[in-house]
DNA sequence: ACCAATTTTTAGATTTGTCTAAAATTAATT
DNA sequence: AATTAATTTTAGACAAATCTAAAAATTGGT
């Protein structure tokens, strides 16, 4: 596995989920910033070697070697985003492009030896789920401050949008994982929410509400 | 800089020392596994970006920032191989390989993070000098066991060979960096030495002596 | 100083991953 | 259903890093 394939089959996955729907060329290109004609070459390569199933003109999707593959680097991923952020202070808008790299570190004992000294981490800065060592993948209950009813209460579990714009927004305003939040009214003209969290008041905009992830009281 | 510069500038300040002696083109292809044809290549590659003079038939050898350039990878693998040592509990001759790859990780956060998290380690896991972050590197002074003069006590500080299997070898006979050493008596015949190490005695052939590094007591 | 052996370079080919521009296919619209 | 629009593939080219085989330069020995 080069660290193309590798970039490759993870973004599959990232389009295409979990179920490895088929993805178009053209969208792998534009979430790759390259060119449909680069996607073909590949998919055809990935092809050959039982990684993605490919018919000409009917997109690309995982097989279960691909889908491993793409669960593998993404728990490096994501471990690695965990291990910068408890172990050397990283903010959590730091971490992606570093870890993009780490990813591609080959050693299983290297990985397995941080996820060892991390406890074993169930998430990740984001919120996101780590895979399993054996690709298994529990996402979360959870569903964005936006769609949750008036009154409701949860508390905060992640983050939609990753970019460092938005992550160093939430970081201002002491918006955090973890936090609790209420429901307590919802602006019928701009869909803008009031909310409590820990304690205080907050008015948010609906931007920012359909980028947070909120898990339910029971 | 890519991948493939880094290892060969590495490689010519491993061949050229720190003074960047002018290297051959065929000693830098051994040492790398490739081929002289591939050197040459790479050698006019270099020499354009400014990290190494190569004058046709005469051989490598590296400018002042190819110096700074080789320090800063030498560095980045010798942390690494302490991080993996000190905190994961790998053993000191598995951390070759892996401290390979995150030698070419690109983020100078990580690495300064990581130096902190070690507590700025002056040496790795084999007793060599580790780099400061502004390129100053401070060669122990070390003698080989196999130089010095019966009777001379000492501290054994690193190794020469690296391989796996003479550290394995360290490991089963309970040699470690750090252990006392008193030179006994010297076999005339095949140089092999008689030794105390941390107390209990000990019979070394000179393929071993000749290759564990020892800084004797002032 | 010459010849032979060694080292180094050149020339041309290969692989991986990418690109552009043109052709082929599929999808959408009237 | 025919034509236009969008998507996807093909064909051919390129850059990086490597290789092989042949040519050129250097070195060493006598």
């Amino acid at each position: 596995m080069t660290r193309s394939e590798e970039n490759y089959i993870k973004t599959i996955f990232h389009l295409g989920g979990n179920d490895s729907i088929s993805v178009a060329t053209n969208a792998i290109a534009e979430q790759m910033e390259t060119k449909p004609s680069s996607v073909t070459d590949m998919a055809r390569k990935l092809a050959k070697k039982g990684l993605v199933n490919y018919v000409k003109y009917q997109g690309v999707s995982l097989t279960d070697i691909g889908v491993e593959t793409a669960l593998s680097v993404i728990r490096k991923h994501r471990l690695w985003e965990v291990f910068l952020v408890k172990k050397l202070d990283f903010s959590w808008d730091e971490v992606h492009e570093v870890a993009e790299q780490l990813e591609h570190i080959k050693s299983e004992k290297l990985i397995d030896k941080i996820d060892e000294l991390l406890d074993f981490p169930k998430y990740d800065p984001h919120g996101d789920p780590i895979p399993s060592k054996d690709g298994k993948f529990m996402e979360r209950d959870k569903q964005l401050l936006s769609d949750i009813p008036i009154k409701s209460k949860g508390v905060c579990v992640g983050v939609k949008d990753t970019s460092s714009t938005f992550l160093k927004f939430l970081d201002k305003n002491k918006i955090a994982l973890g936090n609790t939040i209420e429901v307590l009214e919802k602006e019928e003209f701009d869909q803008s929410l009031h909310i409590q969290m820990d304690g205080r008041e907050l008015h948010i905009s609906h931007q920012i509400a359909s980028n947070l992830y909120v898990k339910l009281n029971d």
